[in-house]
Order: structure tokens, then C-alpha cells, then sequence
RNA sequence: GCGUCAGUGGCAGAGUGGUCAAUUGCAUCAGACUGUAAAUCUGACGGAUUUAUCCUACGCAGGUUCAAAUCCUGCCUGGCGCACCA
């Protein structure tokens, strides 16, 4: 199967700026870019889409250059409703470090130049801006661009800075085509009109066609919504922000409508493979297969093998048939080490302490918790609001669990 | 700069002197049912609490009043209109 196939196959594909992919990336082997903005210190769940994209087209030897927008992080991007705040230098500054390692162990494997559009940008002068890209762009098409057009119509307006993002984003293509001879540019569909800019910068200065191939923002199809949030946080790559727990947790838990494209897009699982795990998900939705197979691979993907293998010993213990006192001093401090941990003393509350471990957002919620009978110690509901901990029983450790899927290990001490 | 309209909880959006911690919807969380799924139903949804109350909050800062999200003044932010011929 060729690439273009596979690609489209998998769901990567959303828009391409030809009459057809295969003269994209099935032929000559091409020189392809995508840039990140460092809006914050780590990718969330869903930038994978984008970087399983190009590990793709890595695999399939194209080169790959992935651009960090450390001048671009500066202005932002106009999102449809909102003006954004402008980020603070030193922070941007730091997210680009983040965003760069992180990136840089991602594609660990393979072969990937990084570059910063700081390097270009930083020191061009305003009168060379405005006449080399400036005068390339028309204000007339620049307000049919979708988030301009829908900020214009808005209250909240849209400041010059933001309304300028396009030209700086068409720059950098321009740039890499010039400098590394790039002809293709990747990103989400929320980012085809920036990209779109780049193509005719390039074109109007250069008489050069290069592409422009953009994949769908993944919806999660029974909600409708955004996909990549867990308990209203997003999901992130970075292990200190979203531990490989809540990591692994997160995929194990996406719903059956969308495990299977969450397969193809989000593992490298070929596309017979994952047919096969469809049937047999069929069959018996109750083992959930697919979920424990998407999880898996993607943490395997994020976080490595190491990881994976502690998080699913840990998820034995808080789902599987493992009690909790059976655990060996080696497991606890596995548990300690990769799950939820919060140290306590023995004559405290359980209120207190459901709120030191995140369990609970107050006091007063922690209480509802407990009414409801949401609350577990070691397995047994507890009902009681002024329990102390040292009136359950226990031994060292106990095991607090909020709800199905919340759980902290407590340490006496 | 002038005029005018607006700024409310995660979001949308009511409320125009006391009955407002603020209608409603969405989102979120818990319970029931399940498969750590979805849908559905039930409940919670600023914080603390001795559950009587207290504190913090309706752009910011003051003021009027027994009492303000609501009235007044100033400021900040944004939308729209005007600002050359007139």
C-alpha cells in the first residue's frame, strides 16, 4: 500500500493543495515541515496526530523539519473567538526548550532537523516585512480567512498583531523552501488558511508550486467535542503535567465509537491488524480489546516500554484481581513511584486528607463524596464524614479511591 | 477625541436597589445501571463552618444607601457610529 493510501486510510488526511495526494508524497522524496507555536510548556494528545503523521512520512523517507515557533509563539495565532494574550518573552522562551525535548525524544527514531523561526524573524526590520511579504498579501483576501472573518464579525475585535499572523507563518515557509528547498507543509485543519499563505508567498515570489496537506482536528464522535481532555484537563505528553498512569488511564477509556480510529491514527497497528481487533471487539465489547490495546501501544509510543509495564502492574492492583494487601514492598513503591501518592498522618481526617491528595477540590466536596458513598478506604465504603484515619483499619499504606477511576495511595507517616 | 452600547461564575447567557452565591442551558463531578464504554435516570456544582451563620465574588477603584451585580463618579477593556467634502 502506498503512503497516500495509507495515510488516507488512517484518517490522517483532511485537506491537500493538488489534484491528488499520491503527487505529494508517493513520488520523490520530498522535504516536509510542520511548526508548533510554544503556547505552552508541553504537547497535549492531540499534536500526536500531527507527529504520528510525520513519522509516517519519516518512515517513508521524507525529511522531516519541525519548526518551533519561538517568534510566532510571540504573536499567536487569531482563534475564532477570542484575542489571546500576549505571552510573556521568558515564558515562551522556556516553552520552546520544553516543547524541543520532547519533541526531540518523540522522534528519537528518526531523523528530524529542528528549527526555531526566531532565527529569521527576530531581526528583520519592520520596512523589509512589509516590503518583502507585506506586499505579497491583499487586505482583501486576507479578511476572507476564516478566523479573521469570524473575529471581524465578533465583539472582542482583532488586533493588527494577530490579524498579521498569517504573513509571519507564510514567511516561514518561504523561508525553509529558499533555505532547504521544503515543499510541503503539514498541521491542522484549523491551520490551512496559514498554510495556504505560505504556498502563494512562495508561489508569488518564487514561480515555485509548493503543498500544503492538512489532517482533521480529532472530534470525539460522542461528545462532539475536542478531543484530548480528561476530567476537563487536557492530556499531556509531558509526564510531570499528565503522569503515564493518567496517560494510559485516559486511552483506556475512550468509548467504543471511537477506539478504532483512535487505532489507526494514534498507533502504528496496521490496518489488518486493527480490522481483526474489531471483530473480535464485537463479539465482546465487555473485554474492551481495542481500549487495552490503544492504551498500551500509545503509552508504549509516549512513554516507552519501561513506563507502560508499571502503569499496567499498577492498574492491577487498582482494577484487577490483585488485593491490596497482597502487594509486595516492591510493588508499593512501584505504586508510589507512577501512581497518585499522598503522604498523611495517621490522626488525620479523611476529609483533609481526600483534599491533600486531589481527590476532593474542598472540604465541603470532599463531604458530598463521602455522602454519596463515593468514597473507599481499602475497598470498603465508608459513609462516615468525621472518620479519622486511624479509625479504619490499615496498615502502613491504604488505599483511598474516589469514584470508579480516582485513587490515591496514602502513606502513614 | 466625541457619541453610543456593552463587560456577570469553566463557557453561553438571565438578572436593572433588598426575596441574589445569582434563573436557565452547556460543560464538569458523584450515585444507580454497565464494560474503568456510551445512552438514560437521580443528585451536586464559590469557600469555610459549631449547618445557626460567616467570608469571597457580577471589568477596576471610589461613593450614595440600613441594604448595590443592580444607582452615582472616575478609570480600564471591547463593539458600533461619527470625526475630509458638510
Amino acid at each position: 500500500m502506498n503512503l497516500s493510501k495509507e495515510l488516507t486510510e488512517r484518517g490522517f488526511i483532511n485537506q491537500f493543495s493538488s489534484e491528488n495526494l499520491e503527487d505529494i508524497i508517493d513520488g520523490e522524496k520530498r522535504t516536509v515541515y510542520h511548526g508548533i507555536d510554544p503556547s505552552a510548556d508541553s504537547a497535549q494528545a492531540g499534536n500526536m496526530v500531527i507527529w504520528m503523521m510525520l513519522k509516517h512520512l519519516a518512515n517513508n523517507g521524507h525529511k522531516i523539519i519541525f519548526l518551533i515557533g519561538g517568534a510566532t509563539g510571540m504573536i499567536g495565532d487569531p482563534k475564532p473567538n477570542t484575542e489571546r494574550e500576549l505571552k510573556d518573552k521568558v515564558v515562551v522562551e522556556d516553552n520552546v526548550v520544553k516543547i524541543k525535548k520532547q519533541a526531540e525524544d518523540f522522534f528519537s527514531d528518526h531523523e528530524v532537523e529542528f528549527v526555531n523561526n526566531l532565527e529569521w524573524l527576530e531581526n528583520m526590520s519592520l520596512l523589509e516585512f512589509l516590503r518583502e511579504v507585506g506586499k505579497h498579501y491583499t487586505i482583501n483576501e486576507l479578511v476572507k480567512k476564516d478566523a479573521i472573518a469570524t473575529r471581524l464579525q465578533s465583539d472582542t475585535g482583532l488586533s493588527y498583531t494577530e490579524f498579521a499572523y498569517p504573513l509571519l507563518q507564510g514567511y516561514d515557509y518561504y523561508q525553509l523552501f529558499k533555505d532547504k528547498n521544503c515543499t510541503v507543509q503539514i498541521g491542522g485543519s484549523d491551520q490551512w488558511g496559514n498554510i495556504v499563505s505560505g504556498v502563494e508567498l512562495v508561489r508569488r515570489k518564487e514561480q515555485t508550486e509548493v503543498f500544503a496537506i492538512t489532517a482533521p482536528l480529532v472530534v470525539d464522535k460522542t461528545t462532539g467535542k475536542k478531543f484530548g481532555k480528561s476530567e476537563g484537563n487536557s492530556v499531556w505528553l509531558d509526564k510531570e503535567k499528565t503522569s503515564p498512569y493518567e496517560f494510559y488511564q485516559f486511552w483506556l477509556n475512550v468509548s467504543d465509537e471511537n477506539v478504532f480510529d483512535y487505532l489507526k491514527l494514534f498507533t502504528f497497528i496496521s490496518l489488518d491488524e486493527v480490522k481483526k481487533i474489531e471483530e473480535k471487539t464485537k463479539d465482546n465489547p465487555g473485554a474492551r480489546e481495542a481500549q487495552k490495546t490503544l492504551a498500551q501501544a500509545v503509552t508504549t509510543i509516549v512513554h516507552g516500554e519501561e513506563e507502560v509495564e508499571k502503569v499496567m502492574r499498577i492498574n492491577e492492583v487498582f482494577f484487577g484481581k490483585l488485593s491490596f494487601s497482597s502487594l509486595t514492598q516492591d510493588e508499593i513503591s512501584v505504586v508510589k513511584k507512577n501512581a497518585p501518592y499522598t503522604p498523611s498522618q495517621n490522626e488525620a481526617q479523611l476529609v483533609d486528607v481526600l483534599v491533600e491528595s486531589g481527590l476532593a477540590s474542598s472540604k465541603r466536596e470532599a463531604k458530598t463524596f463521602i455522602e454519596t458513598g463515593a468514597v473507599q478506604i481499602s475497598g470498603n465504603k465508608t459513609i462516615d464524614t468525621n472518620l479519622k484515619l486511624s479509625e479504619a483499619e490499615h496498615g502502613k499504606y491504604l488505599f483511598l479511591k474516589r469514584g470508579k477511576k480516582k485513587m490515591s495511595l496514602i502513606e502513614i507517616i
